[in-house]
DNA sequence: CTCAGTAATGAATCATGGA
DNA sequence: ATCCATGATTCATTACTGA
């Protein structure tokens, strides 16, 4: 941990190296497929498991369209039971034929990754961290019934509290603008260019995940020349990830389909310059805050009253950080202003002001002065 | 937006409400507590258990001062089984004294979140969202040795997937700026005049949660009036929040030291103005018109020419409020929608214009007509 | 060619009240 | 309990269409 060792000599500490079906797809049950390697061969686990969604019925947008849901066999368990037993049953083996140095990635949202946390703590995994990604681009929570689930969860575990596990800081904080990469990832959602479709223009596989995302697991986890195994291997995102940074994989699926997408993609993929692999700059866009926000920090006081410029209209704060006019009418800094204004919209940031030490003040101000508390932390 | 509807009346729903220890502090164990309250009281639990950290020796930061970890004999437990038993326990008396339609939170890292949302789901809760609470300044991994923990996991569950929990959607969507709330919330943590210390100038509690995070869970899930329990009170952070958010609370905690300087702080509170209390309403709570009356009530005329946005399809209004096409086509102003856009389903009141003064305004907008000259009656 | 407007879509546990 | 009518509800991104 911590300093960089060299890379390890290929074929000095892996004697068995050519016993194993490297940079190819197994086919079959995955608990089978693994069972067939031998003992402590693989230095990281990269696993996307069945979720168990168990939803309900059809979900339409409000534009009338359907949302085309993961209905597929392969994420039914009769029951939470089921799942766990499954569970424990691919992770012991995951367990056996990782080296003691290795790492394990498993990545889940609400429906199963507590139960695979529970699981692997309970195989005696030990926990690093729990990886939040938070995806740029979710789709949203149509009926309004619930908050946007906008991230899914990845844990990262070692073998045990010894175990000396890779991790290339350096690596991940250069990838970061120099400051500590955190637990928790923005980056879109796998779709364009990238995502697998069918000759009939149908997605591949239903929950292909990004490039970027694997990116960032395999460079700072593993080493070149080191071997990756995905026991849920889909369209073996994974594996292409692996090939372009000089990793070796081994991946696993039952479904012929996403075998044959898997393999033409990895064959069309090209291993990266060793110089180059370490460079990826990142850019940062503009920090958007919410009127609200000052409300929760203080900023703004539920219950002060604000104003237009020319003191035609008046509307007090609300806890929500939204605005209500003495008559009732009520909405967000910019709806409320567009209805009073008889405009189709109205930037509320400019529009309403606040009366500090007898002068008028926009509340862009107070934004202005959020921005830069929270610059100086 | 639309007309503010009153603060439920407290006492009027609520029999039992007198026998309730409201706004106060239990002092002992959470369960022998809990145990004490009767079935189905409570409307909504927010829990911050022990992580059960497992931390190793002393840390140091890289100028040699120590880290002041988490060492207090309540977060240590025997064994992951000592914790799950310990979490079993609790949840099953939370679960017996929360109301069927109410919800409960808990909060937790990577060290326990995966036991406790396991517990839940066991216990038959449904978990609605998984909430990422993300530390804009958390504290680094000093050594660089894992990702920097930057964040923590709140799970919010209802009692079971038909359960009408309270979600204040508008509210949320008005405190993001117009946007729907995500399930990844960036908050500072609790730092400078909010965080509780001795005379001493040591904190008096090791993980006093922001103000900030809890005003957003009790003006998400909870109504003013509702009773909040927080079984593991700490220095009062929930009570603090709920007082001035007008709900009434209730706190469990075994250590005096807590429980007097959680009573100060409470005492120290104010609550907020009920005008200020408001939130933009829930369109569901509004109360409902019918297309009819606008025709009753010459808001909107017989015979009136209506069309859609985008001017594909058109219907005149009929006495009776019924929309009816050239051909004959004709239905309610929602029904004739669905059909005319072959959609399982339509809002008409937003789907019909009507044009006025040259510009097309959606009929919605004559229902807040309506409403705005019913309120000023 | 660009540019503006329209359409499509993503791991989703997605409604409510009255008869 | 079920059925039915009412009516509430979306964000970021990519791809396509037409001028």
């Amino acid at each position: 941990m911590g300093a960089i060792r060299p890379i390890r000599e290929a074929g000095l500490a892996r004697p068995q190296l050519a016993l194993l079906p490297l940079d190819t797809i197994l086919i079959g049950d995955c608990i089978a497929e693994m069972a067939k390697l031998p003992d402590k061969c693989i230095d990281m686990i990269f696993a996307d498991p069945p979720y168990n969604l168990q939803l309900g019925g059809d979900l339409f947008r409000p534009d009338g369209s359907q949302v085309d849901a993961v209905d597929d066999a392969w994420d039914k368990f009769d029951s939470l039971a089921a799942y766990d037993r499954f569970t424990h049953r691919w992770l012991k083996e995951a367990r056996r034929i990782l080296k003691d140095d290795g790492s394990i990635w498993v990545i889940g949202s609400y429906h199963n990754i507590f139960r695979v946390g529970t699981a692997l703590q309970d195989a005696d995994f030990w926990i690093l961290n729990d990886i939040v990604w938070r995806k740029s681009n979710p789709m949203p929570n149509f009926k309004g019934t619930r908050f946007t689930n906008a991230h899914e969860t990845m844990i990262w575990a070692s073998k045990g509290p010894k175990a000396r596990y890779t991790f290339n800081y350096r690596a991940m904080k250069t990838l970061n603008d120099d400051v500590q990469m955190r637990s928790d990832w923005e980056l879109p959602i796998c779709s364009g260019a990238e995502r697998l479709k069918d000759e009939d223009g149908h997605k591949t596989h239903p929950t292909q995940k990004p490039e970027a995302l694997l990116y960032r697991v395999l460079l700072a986890a593993s080493r070149p020349g080191d071997i990756v195994l995905d026991p849920f291997f889909g369209t073996g995102t994974t594996g292409a990830v692996a090939r372009r940074l000089r990793r070796r994989w081994i991946g696993i699926d039952r479904e012929t389909t996403y075998v044959d997408a898997a393999r033409a993609r990895i064959d069309a993929t090209l291993p990266l310059d060793e110089s180059a692999m370490l460079v990826v700059p990142e850019r940062k866009g503009e920090k958007r805050v919410a009127f609200g926000l000052l409300v929760e920090s203080g900023l703004i006081a539920p219950g002060c009253r604000l104003r237009d410029a020319k003191g035609r209209w008046h509307a007090e704060v609300m806890a929500d950080g939204g605005l209500v006019c003495a008559d009732g009418t009520a909405g967000s800094i910019h709806k409320l202003g567009a209805t009073l204004q008889g405009a189709p919209s109205c930037n509320g940031w400019t529009f309403w002001h606040v009366e500090e030490a007898g002068k008028l003040l926009p509340i862009d101000a107070l934004r202005q002065r959020h921005l830069a508390a929270a610059a100086a932390l």
